[in-house]
DNA sequence: ACTCTTGTTAAAAC
DNA sequence: GGTTTTAACAAGAG
């Protein structure tokens, strides 16, 4: 499950290994990756990709001098890039569930190439078909960007604003930190454990939070990304990054997936439940 | 054969 | 009628 972390560790490892290079040939394998736009290829070939931005989990590339060109990439569940270099090597990244080293390309998942100059392709790989790659004008890219809220992991986040936003809510605070437009980056792992962190439980109601525990949210929200990020992601089932390693935080995992083991904290034995219809991961002694 | 998995959103319910 | 919850999407694992 890609979410902040692991969609920015692709998007570090793809600025060194396709900035500055140019689209010789698209091939497309399912065009419902592509919402079925015929123009795609014709858009994008021989254009040279400038740089990859991201907000949340979208992923957003941009084209040298073409100012209102934009390709938005959204993994959603499966979606992965790869990318191989002249020789065939695996260098590129995103989310799968074999050993990177026996993977040919194309592969029956492979959904769009990106061959560029010099020999080097990319590839879109997404088993379940959620992900998305789109063309987008300026304005289209800035109404997707508009659509997300800030991101805890940001040196100038406001936790004074997230307080006060937060208090406000009605809803159990698992669901508030997974709405993208609330906050952004957040997908069922980390909130799971950012919680665990704060000692809240996922089913509290936002309201009923005092300021010094949203203020604890919001910090451990950033913090267990950032941490996240630093080791490469998080691989719970699938997610390998852009050379085809495994994320090194599934190691550092407190209570996603640790339902029946203990609590690190306490030694209470980690429940499951279902909150805001998600699997959802808790200490009940630890957390209130 | 049936249930469970999740990011996002549209539809349904409140 | 704005807010909150549920279902749908897809395909595979158990």
């Amino acid at each position: 499950m890609p979410e902040l972390p692991e969609v920015e560790t692709v998007r570090l490892q793809l600025l060194h290994k396709i900035v500055g290079k140019r689209i010789k040939k698209i091939e497309i394998y399912k065009t419902r990756t592509v919402a079925h736009d015929p123009t795609f290829e014709s858009r994008l070939k021989n254009q040279t990709i400038e740089y990859i931005d991201r907000i949340g989990k979208l992923l957003i590339f941009s084209f040298d001098k073409k100012p209102d060109l934009f390709l938005l990439a959204h993994l959603k569940m499966t979606g992965q890039f790869f990318y191989i270099d002249k020789k065939g090597q695996i260098v590129g990244g995103g989310h799968s569930d074999k050993d990177s080293e026996n993977i040919t390309f194309p592969h029956k998942h492979s959904r769009v190439a990106f061959g560029f100059d010099g020999g080097g392709t990319l590839y879109f790989n997404d088993m379940r078909l959620f992900g998305y790659l789109k063309i987008a004008s300026k304005d289209e890219a800035e109404v997707a960007k508009s659509r997300f809220g800030p991101e805890p992991i940001h040196p100038e986040f406001d936790t004074k604003w997230f307080t006060t936003a937060l208090l406000k809510k009605k809803t159990p605070v698992k669901a508030a930190l997974l709405n993208q437009q609330f906050v952004a980056g957040l997908g069922n792992i980390y909130v799971d454990e950012a919680l665990w962190r704060a000692k809240v439980l996922p089913t509290r109601i936002c309201d009923t939070l005092t300021k010094k525990e949203a203020v604890v949210i919001a910090t451990a929200s950033g913090a267990v990304m950032n941490e996240s990020i630093k080791v490469g992601g998080t691989t719970f089932q699938h997610f390998i990054d852009t050379d085809g390693n495994k994320g090194n935080f599934s190691n550092f995992l407190k209570v996603f997936g640790k339902q029946g083991t203990p609590c690190s904290r306490c030694g209470t034995i980690i429940e499951k439940t279902r909150v805001a219809g998600r699997g959802t991961h808790f200490c009940r002694q630890c957390q209130k």
